[in-house]
RNA sequence: GCCAAGGUGGCAGAGUCCGGCCGAACGCAGCUGCCUGCAGAGCAGCCCACCGCCGGUUCAAAUCCGGCCCUUGGCUCCA
């Protein structure tokens, strides 16, 4: 069994195969450094960063990454808001700092390199350079631009016809143009004053933008790169020319990632990437989530909400590449899926610390739903990444272990399987690792302190039992509940769960 | 208008590539029983799906073919 992956150039779902059978050249469209960092962009994220953790639990040696574009004319549009900074790079810097953390706390592998487009101006100079001698792109007063009629199978990613897409081209919107669907690799001169200002939010007021906005020397004068051109750059400078695999989300297959076959392709003659996997968008309503549409939550303000863990069982509930609908009741249902987790775990490891736990007891019911669960999660992960597929193997382990553990308290001998046990809580947390859910409960201070401040209160509430004092210990209870722990009455006494995500 | 993806139970969401094990997974919601001082959690079981519509192929279709309707995304910055 091996994985498959959904290639958006053929349509279909293929073997993968990476160029070296140890290494996977992986690169991913990161984000223009504009807007808080929103939970579309977590699901992305958190979706690339599994399909590392399974490539490198196939065995690969996974080389992820993952640019920020730091120059743009939305970034300028920022420029004196707020605090963000004073010029672009200020305003940028801010930003990329703010999208490093969301990351950080959304538990995601750290990418290989997080090149900048501002610090790879060079070799995009050299690219376009390359494209002008070879005869894909031509200088138009100063500014550089990408001859699509050169490129004969422009429009194979999308799956459009050239004519088609020169049809929606404004005829007489740039004269420079040869072609109504040329992009531009170079832009002549400073940032465009009315695309900042296009972007720029209501009631910010500020200068002249090109005092605030970088520009290079480049052989056809001073100007700014093109949008589409950086990624070429950098992936070629980090990976060189054949990608493995290019990510990125739905709604840039075009013109963005159409634009960077065209110009790599053009540029070396070699493939850019064998396979092109797109994440799906979120939902929300009727509409996606969006910046520009500014329908969205915050991955700063969701984490804060949910905690790690519930949003990434949320984020990976669906497979990559379909929609997921985003609500309250959808994040809800998530949240009671990595509870259920949760509890299982930790009552599997309850339950193998105790001196009930033999060596000696066998429940084959355990041991094999243990097994068929690893089995099914690696189905559904080599299955094109299925990660809903892979929650519900997890599921199941969790239901064996509450079934097992129930069965051993009701049985008279209560004896529960050592090995079996402990199988199933090395699957939960090798096979969650893998979503990077993680069960190792918090260990600072402050969860210690919480900790045993709970204990103290269970105590007083257990000699309230003991008198039959039903009523304060109820309310006791409830209070418990009112901060986020969760109290439950088992046969040997009270167990507590402190908030996830704390 | 053109390109792409999709329409499956009350919700969400697999399965569609390789037709039969799908009388449709997993979870949530609802119901019953067990457990419990109560609640929660848990377990066992139940309930809810003519798989968008129409037609075709087949011994057999959610799955293949044709037509239609609808939704979403792209064609402008966007994960």
């Amino acid at each position: 069994m091996t994985l498959h992956v959904t290639n958006t150039l053929t349509g279909e779902t293929e073997p993968f195969e990476p160029q070296d059978p140890e290494n996977v050249l992986l690169y991913y469209c990161g984000l223009t450094v504009s807007d808080p960092p929103h939970l579309g962009h977590a699901r992305s994220w958190v979706h690339v960063d599994v399909m590392h953790r399974w490539l490198e639990h196939l065995g690969y040696d996974v080389r992820h990454v993952e640019n920020f574009t730091d120059i743009n004319e939305k970034i300028v549009a920022r420029v004196g808001e707020d605090d963000l900074g004073e010029d672009e790079q200020e305003v940028a810097e801010t930003y990329i700092e703010r999208t490093l953390a969301d990351m950080r706390s959304l538990n995601l592998h750290r990418a290989e390199v997080y090149p900048r487009v501002s610090e790879h101006v060079p070799e995009i100079i050299d690219l376009v350079e390359t494209l002008v001698d070879r005869g894909y792109a031509y200088e138009s007063n100063g500014s550089v631009y990408f001859d699509v009629t050169s490129f004969e199978e422009y429009g194979k990613l999308s799956n459009q016809e050239l004519e088609e897409i020169e049809s929606q081209g404004d005829p007489d919107e740039r004269s420079e143009k040869r072609n109504p669907a040329d992009f531009a690799l170079w832009k002549a001169g400073g940032v465009d004053e009315n695309a900042v200002l296009e972007h720029r939010h209501d009631g910010v007021d500020l200068g002249c933008a090109h005092t605030k906005a970088e520009t290079w020397d480049s052989p056809w004068g001073e100007g700014r790169p093109g949008w589409h051109i950086e990624c070429s750059a950098m992936s070629m400078t980090h990976l060189g020319e054949t990608l493995d695999v290019h990510v990125g989300g739905r709604d840039l297959v075009f013109p963005h990632h159409e634009n960077e076959i065209a110009q790599s392709e053009a540029a070396t003659g070699q493939v850019f990437a064998n396979y092109w996997l797109h994440c799906e968008l979120f939902q929300m309503d009727d509409e996606k989530m969006s910046s520009s549409l500014g329908n969205f939550v915050t991955v700063e303000d969701a984490v804060e909400r949910w905690g790690t863990n519930v949003l990434r069982t949320f984020l990976t509930a669906g497979s990559y590449n379909s929609k997921q609908l985003y609500s309250d009741e959808t994040i809800d249902e998530a949240e009671e899926r990595w509870d259920r987790l949760e509890r299982a775990h930790r009552s599997a490891v309850e339950a193998v610390d105790s001196p009930d736990a033999r060596t000696k007891v066998e429940d084959d019911d355990l041991r094999s739903a243990v097994s068929d669960a690893r089995e099914e999660f690696t189905a559904a992960m080599n299955d094109d990444f299925n990660t809903r597929e892979a929650q519900s193997a997890l599921l199941s382990i969790a239901t064996a272990i509450n079934r097992h553990v129930g069965s051993a308290d009701d049985d008279s001998e209560g004896e529960y399987d050592y090995r079996g046990l402990h199988r199933a809580i090395e699957a939960l947390e090798e096979l969650g690792d893998v979503l990077g859910l993680s069960f190792v409960g918090e260990t600072t201070g402050t969860a210690d302190l919480a900790g045993d401040v709970v204990e103290l209160v269970l105590d007083v509430r257990d000699r309230e039992r003991e008198d039959e004092n039903y009523e304060r210990a109820d309310e006791l209870r409830d209070e418990l509940e009112a901060l986020g722990i969760e109290v439950q009455d088992t046969d040997e006494g009270a167990t507590y769960r402190l908030p996830s995500g704390e």
